[in-house]
DNA sequence: GTAGCTGCAAACAATTTGCACACCG
DNA sequence: CGGTGTGCAAATTGTTTGCAGCTAC
């Protein structure tokens, strides 16, 4: 199918490939050496300092989401399809604590709400951070 | 208890009387090293392990605020007077990325959104980072 | 007087950068 | 062939830990 997902690289490499299929392959958030592990797993030789490029690369063209877990460690997901040049996919992750699964959070009242609160103090050029964590239905407590 | 806000220290220092102190002369938040170079600046030649100890103590006790900046470097502000065991200090922070002023968002519609999506995706055990970054009036836009 | 607190320096972990080599085109 | 991506290892930075001495109680 859609297997020009990604063309508008410099130079089609497989590790690359491999990198952003790691990504794919989780619907969760996923740490750079944990990532790197699952590579050498999966059969690719691909050096961490690779894998680290690669996913600055992605996060810098919008197609992959950083989040930073509570030891400040970063951790990625592919996300939103990086349209054009448009900020298509605004959206937040609700993870769970226990298996790392990540649902997408579309809150426009919060984003609003948000917003209006920060423009009643007076700032401006605002952006924001929201990271939800908890227990998905499969690892519900106890 | 009005005697004092912390009285379960083990023993009291002047070492963590100059990290609060510190701490409370700011309204904005603060790395760790920011807040060292600080204290040795107002006299106090307390070291960096000492501000880091004090820094984490405080966190746990709740009596000090955590974000992380893009960077992933922890910044640290005095903030809820972490009353006996409650968490009745619970908001976000409204964050000036020009000179690290900030306010303090209570936003009740935004916490109460999130949770109800949250909830909705069959998510229990929630907690949850909102750290917003602008302008302040001091500083707009050119 | 004793135990906890302090501080210097070494240990640590995550991430970045340099440099030499392989591979894509 | 030419140049870029790759990878190993060293460098960096923020933070933590060990150990000897000092201070508060």
């Amino acid at each position: 199918m859609s297997t020009a997902a990604a063309n508008g690289r410099p130079r089609s490499t497989r590790q690359a490939a491999a990198v952003e299929a790691a990504l794919a392959a989780s619907t969760g958030f996923r740490s750079a050496q944990e990532l790197h592990a699952a590579l050498r797993a999966s059969g690719d030789n691909t050096g961490l300092t690779t894998v680290y490029r690669h996913l600055r690369a992605l996060v810098d063209a919008g197609s992959v989401d950083v989040v930073h877990d509570s030891a400040g460690e970063a951790r990625y997901r592919a996300c939103g399809p990086a349209r054009s040049g448009v900020d298509a996919g605004h959206h937040h992750h609700l993870v769970c604590r226990v298996c790392g699964e990540s649902v997408e959070l579309d809150d426009a009242a919060m984003e609003d709400s948000l917003s209006a609160a920060a423009s009643a103090a007076g700032f401006t050029e605002l952006s924001h951070t929201v990271e939800v964590f908890g227990r998905c239905p499969a690892h519900g407590p106890a």
